[in-house]
RNA sequence: GGGCCGGUAGUCUAGGGGUUAUGACGUCGCCCUUACAAGGCGAAGGUCGCCAGUUCAAAUCUGGCUCGGCCCACCA
C-alpha cells in the first residue's frame, strides 16, 4: 500500500543511494548483451552545476535509461575535464597557490588531490538529477591515463608527419599570453575610430590611408591600391614615407584594396589581422614585429615603445595630429576577433607553435560527417559549415603553466627534436630527461615548456573511456552515441572526429545527439553577468529532480527551452498525479496476483488498445532520440485517458464487485496492472525516482527485476489491440464528456443521479453499463430523443453526433 | 554578407497538405464524486509573423519579405 503522500526529497535520496549500493547501473565488461556506449561529456569542474547542464545531461540520460530498458548493456562513463583554465582558477583559489609559481608536476598533483577532495561534492549534483552513469568508470582529463593517451596521440601524429612545429604569425591572446586556435575566436562588435592618415610620398603628393589600427604604423611594410583605381594611378611604384621613422615603403597594386572603402588605400602592417599574413606570404615580405607577447609595443616601434596597443592608438593619433597628418576621423562599427575566454582583442604575433596539419583532410572530415547519424539532422550543417570555413591548421600548443605537457625535448646544441618514448608516458619534459644523447652527441636538452590545447585531450574521450577496459576495447570503441549541446559542435564534436579519423580512420561514434540550451524565462541566454542564471540545486530542492527532468523532456531535441518555473510546477503535478493514480490502482489490487485473463470487457479492450498504441509510438520516438514525444504521448494518455476516463469508468466495477461476473473483475484488475506498469515504464527514463518508488512499493514482488530501470521496456502487443472496442470506448468517452458538460452547465455535482439519458448511437451497446455507472444514470436508452432527465427537470441535449 | 533554426491563444509548447489546430500555465464558472482541492468537471481565449504562388484543399509545400536566436565570414 502506498502512503498517502509522496515525499520526493526522501524518495530521491533513497533511490539514488539504492541504485549505487545495488550497482544497478554498473557496467559489466563480461556481459553477453549488446553494448551501447555513450561518450558522456566530461563537465569542467568549476564549482557548481548550471541549469543548462541539468537540461542537457537529463536529455542524455533519458536515452541511456531507455537503451538500458531495451536490453543493452550500457557503457556510460563519467569523466571530468580538468585541464583547462576553470580548473586552474578553482584550485588556485581553493589551495591558495599559483600555478605559474611552481613546477608543473607539483601543480598537477595539487590539482589531482584537490579533485579527489571536491569530486564527491561536485558529482553530487549530477547524481542528484538522476544521471545513471557508472560512477566507477571515471577519468579526469589531467590524470596520468589521459595525459598518456593525449601525449601518445601527439607522438603518433608527429611520426605520421601530421604534427609539426613552425615559427609563424598566429593568433595570440595578450591577456592570457598564449596562442589560440581558430575555434577559440569570438566576434565582438566594437565602435572605433577610422583614421584617415596622410603619408608623404616620393612624387611629392600626399596619399591618404584610412585605418582603424594607426598604432601599427611602425610595422607598415607596404601600401596597396586597387589596380583600376584611377585616383591613385600616379602613385603606383612610388614610395611613401612612414611617419616618425626614416623608412619608406612601396605603393603597389593589389585587388584586395577596395576602392569603395575608406580612401581606397590600404596599408599593410605586420600584423593587423590574418589577411596581413596572407599578403606577407603572397609578396614574400619580411615582417616587422613591433608587438611583444604582453601586448606592448617594442623598440621597433620607435618612440612608441612600451605602450599597450590601446594606449599606443591614442598616442599615435595625437602625434599624427601634431604633424597635421590627420585628414579626418570617422566613427565606425566593426567586428573584431576576441579570445572567447577572456574577451581580449587578439593580436597576431610571430611565435613558435605546434600545429596539426589538417586542412588537406577537409573532404575526409566532411565525409565523416555524412556517415554520422545526426539527431536532429539539421545540426550537421553546422559541422559542414565549420569545416568549409576552416582556414588554418589546428594550433595545439598553449603557453600555459598547467595542462598536458608536450612530450618533446630540443637539443640545446643542434636544436634537434627528441620525442619521448611511449613506455615513459606521461612525461613532463621540463623535469625529466631523454634516455639517450642527441644525434649530435649532446646531452643537454630543453624540455618543451608548452602544454597541449585542452581540446587536443578532450577530443580523445572515446578512446580514453574505452581504454579503461583494454580487454574489450574493440567492443567499446567506436562508441554508439555522442550526446552534447550545439554550442560545441565546432570544438568538441569536430575535434573528436578529427582525432578518430586521423588515428583510426573511423568515426568515434555512429550517432550524435545534439541538445539545445536552457534559456532564461524571456528566452535569453543565461549568463552570470546578466544575473539571470538559474541554479538547478535550488530548483530541485523545491520541485524535485523528477520535475526538473520532466521539464527538460519538454522541448524537442536540439531546441532551446526557456526556463519557466511554472513548467517545473507542471512536472511536480505530474509526479503527484502518478502517485495518486498508482495509489488508487494498487490499493484496489490488494491480494491480486497478476494473471492475464482470456477475456476482456469492451472498455478494458479499449484501454489496452490505446496503451499499446502509445507503447508503439513511444518506442519509435525514443529510437530516434525524440524523448519529448514519448513524454507528451505518455502524459496525455495517462492523464486524459487513463485517469480522467478509465479510472472513473471502472470505479463501480471495483467498488461493487459483487454486481459483476468474476471474469469482468479479472479483466479490470489485469488491465489496471498492465496499464499502470506500462505507463510507469514509459515514464521511467524521464522520471526515474517516482517510477522506481512505485515499482518498489508494489510491482517488484511480481516482476523479477531489482529495479524498474533494468526491467524490460514495454512491448507492442498486437493481441491486445482491438479497433472495434477502441471505437466503442471512444464513443463512450464522448458521451461521458457531454453528460459531464451537462452536469457542469446545470451546476450539478458529478455524483448527481440522472433518471435517464437517451443516446442515438448504436455502437455503444457494449459499453452502456460503463456509461450508466460512471455518470450515475439509472437507465440509458437508445433512441432519437437525445434527452437527459434528472429528478427535477428534463432537457434535450445534443449529446452524440 | 553566408548558413542554420524559429515566429502557433496573455505565457510556454505540439503538430508539419485534408473534418471543430495539441497540451500545459494563467483566466472564468461549477463541483468536497470513498486516488488526488498542489484535485475534478466544464468554459472562454488563435487572422498558426507578412505577401504571393502551387493545389480541389496550406498553419503545414514553394518563393519573397519581416522579426528573433545561434554559427560563420568580413573589409584595411
Amino acid at each position: 500500500m502506498l502512503p498517502k503522500k509522496y515525499n520526493f526529497a526522501e524518495s530521491e535520496e533513497k533511490w539514488g543511494k539504492f541504485w549505487i549500493k545495488e550497482k544497478i547501473f554498473s557496467f559489466n565488461p563480461k556481459t553477453k548483451k549488446e553494448i551501447f556506449s555513450i561518450d558522456t561529456p566530461p563537465p569542467t569542474v568549476s564549482g557548481k552545476m548550471h541549469i543548462g547542464h541539468a537540461f542537457m545531461y537529463s536529455q542524455m540520460d533519458f536515452v541511456a535509461r531507455f537503451k538500458r530498458m531495451m536490453g543493452y548493456e550500457l557503457f556510460y562513463p563519467f569523466g571530468t575535464d580538468d585541464n583547462g583554465l576553470a580548473t586552474i582558477r578553482l584550485v588556485e583559489k581553493d589551495k591558495k597557490v599559483r600555478g605559474t609559481e611552481m613546477k608543473r608536476k607539483d601543480f598537477v598533483k595539487i590539482v589531482l588531490d584537490t579533485l579527489k577532495e571536491i569530486r564527491p561534492t561536485y558529482i553530487r549534483d549530477w547524481k542528484r538529477i538522476g544521471i545513471s552513469c557508472d560512477w566507477d568508470i571515471y577519468y579526469t582529463t589531467i590524470n596520468d591515463h589521459c595525459q598518456k593517451l593525449s601525449q601518445k596521440s601527439f607522438l603518433d601524429l608527429y611520426k605520421e608527419g601530421r604534427v609539426h612545429r613552425k615559427r609563424t604569425p598566429f593568433m595570440w591572446c595578450p591577456e592570457c599570453q598564449t596562442s589560440i586556435a581558430q575555434v577559440e575566436l569570438k566576434d565582438e562588435e566594437r565602435e572605433s575610430k577610422f583614421v584617415y592618415m596622410k603619408f608623404d610620398t616620393s612624387i611629392g603628393k600626399q596619399i591618404t590611408i584610412a585605418t582603424t589600427r594607426p598604432e601599427l604604423l611602425p610595422a607598415c611594410v607596404m601600401i596597396y591600391v586597387h589596380p583600376d583605381d584611377k585616383r591613385y594611378k600616379k602613385f603606383i611604384g612610388a614610395k611613401a614615407k612612414i611617419p616618425f621613422s626614416n623608412r619608406q615603403v612601396e605603393i603597389m597594386t593589389d585587388k584586395g584594396a577596395d576602392p569603395e572603402f575608406g580612401s581606397g588605400v590600404v596599408y599593410h602592417c605586420t600584423f593587423g589581422d590574418m589577411d596581413d599574413v596572407e599578403w606577407m606570404e603572397k609578396y614574400d615580405i619580411p615582417p616587422i614585429e613591433i608587438l611583444d607577447k604582453d601586448g606592448r609595443l617594442n623598440k621597433k616601434a620607435g618612440k612608441f615603445k612600451g605602450l599597450k596597443v590601446s594606449e599606443a592608438r591614442k598616442v599615435v593619433i595625437e602625434a599624427l595630429e601634431e604633424e597635421n597628418r590627420i585628414e579626418k576621423t570617422e566613427k565606425i562599427n566593426h567586428v573584431v576577433n576576441t579570445h572567447e575566454r577572456c574577451g581580449t582583442d587578439i593580436e597576431i604575433l610571430m611565435t613558435e607553435q605546434w600545429f596539426i596539419k589538417y586542412l588537406d583532410l577537409k573532404d575526409k572530415f566532411l565525409r565523416a560527417g555524412e556517415e554520422m547519424n545526426w539527431y536532429p539532422s539539421y545540426m550537421k550543417s553546422r559541422y559542414d559549415n565549420w569545416i568549409k570555413g576552416l582556414k588554418w591548421d589546428w594550433n595545439i600548443s598553449r603557453q600555459r603553466s598547467f595542462g598536458v605537457p608536450i612530450p618533446i625535448w630540443f637539443c640545446e646544441k643542434c636544436n634537434e627534436i627528441i620525442l619521448a618514448e611511449e613506455k615513459d608516458l606521461p612525461v613532463d619534459p621540463t623535469t625529466e630527461k631523454p634516455h639517450h644523447a642527441c644525434k649530435c652527441g649532446s646531452r643537454k636538452f630543453i624540455g618543451d615548456p608548452d602544454v597541449l590545447d585542452t581540446w587536443a585531450t578532450s577530443s580523445l574521450t572515446p578512446q580514453i573511456a574505452a581504454s579503461l577496459f583494454p580487454d574489450i576495447y574493440d567492443k567499446l570503441y567506436p562508441m554508439n552515441l555522442r550526446p552534447q549541446a550545439h554550442d560545441i559542435i565546432t570544438f568538441w564534436l569536430f575535434n573528436t572526429a578529427v582525432k578518430s579519423q586521423m588515428h583510426n580512420n573511423v568515426n568515434p561514434w555512429s550517432d550524435v545527439m545534439i541538445s539545445g540550451w536552457a534559456l532564461d524565462p524571456k528566452g535569453k541566454k543565461m549568463s552570470k553577468s546578466k544575473g539571470n542564471v538559474v541554479e538547478p540545486q535550488k530548483v530541485i530542492g523545491f520541485h524535485g529532480a523528477d520535475a526538473m527532468r520532466f521539464w527538460a523532456a519538454g522541448s524537442k531535441l536540439g531546441e532551446d527551452l526557456p526556463y519557466q518555473e511554472k513548467d517545473l510546477v507542471t512536472g511536480k503535478k505530474m509526479v503527484t498525479k502518478l502517485w495518486n493514480a498508482s495509489r488508487f490502482v494498487t490499493m484496489n489490487l490488494e491480494g491480486y496476483k497478476p494473471k492475464r485473463p482470456n477475456k476482456f470487457t469492451e472498455i478494458d479492450k479499449w484501454l489496452l488498445t490505446k496503451i499499446n498504441d502509445i507503447v508503439k509510438v513511444s518506442t519509435e520516438h525514443f529510437d530516434r532520440y525524440e524523448y519529448s514525444k514519448t513524454r507528451a504521448e505518455t502524459e496525455k494518455f495517462f492523464w486524459k485517458v487513463f485517469c480522467d476516463y478509465y479510472l472513473e469508468i471502472i470505479k463501480d466495477r471495483i467498488y461493487n464487485q459483487k454486481n459483476y461476473e468474476k471474469w469482468e473483475i479479472e479483466s479490470v484488475k489485469y488491465t489496471l496492472y498492465y496499464t499502470l506498469l506500462s505507463v510507469l515504464k514509459l515514464s521511467a527514463p524521464i522520471m526515474p525516482y517516482i517510477t522506481e518508488d512505485i515499482y518498489q512499493h508494489y510491482f517488484k514482488k511480481f516482476e523479477k527485476h531489482k529495479s524498474i530501470h533494468i526491467s524490460e521496456w514495454p512491448k507492442y502487443d498486437t493481441s491486445l489491440s482491438d479497433k472495434k472496442a477502441e471505437k466503442a470506448g471512444d464513443t463512450a468517452t464522448d458521451i461521458i464528456a457531454s453528460i459531464r458538460k451537462f452536469k457542469s452547465d446545470s451546476a450539478l455535482s458529478m455524483a448527481e443521479p440522472l433518471r435517464y439519458v437517451t443516446i442515438d448511437s448504436a455502437d455503444v451497446k457494449l459499453v452502456l453499463k460503463d456509461i450508466e455507472k460512471t455518470m450515475k444514470i439509472k437507465k440509458v436508452k437508445i433512441g432519437k430523443a437525445k434527452e437527459i432527465e434528472t429528478e427535477n427537470f428534463k432537457v434535450k441535449l445534443d449529446v452524440m453526433k
